[in-house]
DNA sequence: TATGAATGAGCTTTCATTCAT
DNA sequence: GATGAATGAAAGCTCATTCAT
């Protein structure tokens, strides 16, 4: 396994409170759910791939599902939260020439997030339907998004875009989920690596168009 | 568990084949797969739930993973196949007013056949990740799609729209999969059921106007 | 082990509930129960010994306590009980010379139970210190004992005897546990089982004449 | 848990021996093996409840077995031998009026160490049946007892009484062991605390009588 | 075809014990 | 002396699967 930097994140921050071996196990999970699913894992295999003693992995984690629900809170939170919201205050806060060009490059952001998270994805998405723990941090986490400073950025387009009401910053992450769940975690083989850079920019602009006419200003 | 009529339609297409304990296995097998996943399930609960002895299941199935797959591969040829394209042609032949029109009529049909496909949906989308079998199996039928019909009706884009030469079929399928999946079943709590018309509205306007101004013609 | 003609009873009751395996099982249960105690019997022994599959185990009795509760409630319901009161109403019956004669055959009715009922009793006595349960369940037999028709057997000595309103009953069953248990569970080694009819014979004056002057009528 | 005296004696016996920690253990384990039984009881739970490290207890105690034949032994060497012939010089020197009085006081004595001592008995009683060791140094310690002065005490019962041969102390032991057996350890729950006295009293009487016509001297 | 007792490998977990610090 | 991480054997238990009936 590469050597993720969320993973190393989530570990370096428990540094003065579990060992090396603890690490291992850790790392160990989180590969093994990630490659085959939580429920189809054994701690048996956990151990072994982290070249510990079977027991050593319930000195730290009473349960098997502790340990998920460990690393699926670290990764929600240490992990996730960050990563979703890395760079966004810098794009926020720099100018480009119109949205097109923003949303181009808070997709960019996300595609280029997404390379190193897709197993930590897998491990969540996998989860997320059968174990309410794991919905409910989500949720908790999903409310604390900057979503209204997102909204800002993209115009005051409540009235003018014609949505209505709807929140236009939903259809926006609706639209770059699929985007990023269809091709990473899904059906990679769908889409064509090697156009990912066209697909993008054209998605880009559709978004950008189908938030209706721009205001006459800096993003 | 409600009728669903792509459970019904699978099991009366082996009508002669096999018998009703056999129905019933296959039924409990999918609502349990739906509710607590594949590998979180056991026999023994599915014998269960199907009032049928334990080794019932190994006549017709010799492993629990053929049962899997048996479930998976009907549910995508004789269920999700139907399901995708259900509808599409009456969509594709009918006129619409415009654009925006055709694409809200074909959310709606979308989000219809949803709703009684969530517990379909939940079985494929959990093996995907760990289940090559079920990968191919996805992408054989996907390719059979009438994709190049639907992009016809919605109109010669490629030039028109500046989306380049990327699939305007393809963003469209990323918008409406990001929009169902985020809703049913990733994150239900996250969308009110009860703004769910404004929000496909919202979305059909806000994909119509991605894809670009529309050809003076009948939809 | 010898084939106890309680644990005979109790099997032969469940007959056609249980099969040959399954009584296997809970002979070596009962066996090794007895012989090293309920803890320190582990499922594996059990399963070695009735020549059985662990697993099996597990099909009639969902944990190892079950096991044990199940077995312990047979003794005290279907063994303890008949085995307690055994003779009892052919000795209430029966005409004796005086009170030493009632109580010396008595006693020897006791023993001769003991006989045989040695396992059963260590099985019951190691648990009631630590099991809720058990204690409720002796609690429960204890209450059908025919006490009454022992009183009066003993007769009105509540009065004569110048016991007070202590229960008369109590006292003897109070002397002859003591005897039953030192001698049988707790030092055998204490009391030459050659003295053992002397032993007997010297408690059933003792009682008798520690019952009061008795009163001039056939026992 | 209450500071029960005995423990106290066994501890400070090995003041200059063993720590604080040390003596913390035997305490834990003390009660714990008293409440749930030594193969029920975690040597993890032994650590905890004292305070210490789970390793510390294998500095003093090599193996779990060692620690508990440890305790079982200074519990018949130094608790159980002087509890059980505490206060007996006294009261054989003493005068008493009659047989029945000195019994009654003997029995008050018993129970009176009853008190405190019942965890002490639950751990020898849990483990005479299964432990061989225990058994040895508990008949070892049996006939230390002055017995000999007791039956001298009783009175020279053995042609008088009619009983013949048979020891009367063991009779008389016997009985209250039963007594105390019943009522402080198995079960409790049968013999109502309020009405102790007077059973106690009816005891006395009981085996007074029992033992035959006194022989008129000073008791 | 259907049953369900039986299997035994393998699961998660606990345990007494070791040993470097 | 005290710690507690680490161990690995063994515990209780579950599992998919087999097979005689």
């Amino acid at each position: 396994m590469e050597e993720y930097s969320w993973l190393k994140n989530i570990l370096e921050q428990e540094i003065d409170r579990i060992t090396d071996k603890q690490k291992a196990i850790i790392k160990s999970a989180v590969e093994l759910f990630s490659e085959k699913g939580y429920a189809a894992t054994s701690t048996r295999e956990i151990a072994k791939k982290a070249g510990v003693a079977e027991g050593s992995i319930f000195k730290l984690f009473p349960t098997k599902k502790d340990l998920m629900l460990w690393i699926t809170e670290r990764i929600i939170d240490t992990a996730l939260f960050p990563m979703v919201t890395s760079g966004i205050s810098e794009l926020l806060e720099k100018n480009f020439k119109n949205r097109e060009e923003f949303l181009s490059a808070f997709l960019q952001n996300r595609m280029a997030l997404m390379q190193e998270g897709v197993p930590l994805f897998k491990i969540i998405i996998q989860e997320i339907p059968f174990q309410p723990e794991v919905r409910v941090m989500l949720l908790e986490q999903f409310n604390k998004l900057p979503f209204n400073m997102l909204a800002e950025k993209l115009g005051a387009m409540e009235t003018q875009s014609g949505l209505g009401e709807t929140d236009t910053v939903k259809i926006i992450i609706t639209c770059i989920t699929g985007f990023l769940f269809l091709r990473n975690i899904m059906l990679p083989e769908l889409f064509p690596k090697s156009r990912i850079k066209e697909d993008a920019a054209a998605l880009a602009r559709f978004m950008s168009r189908g938030l209706g006419s721009e205001k006459e200003r800096d993003l």
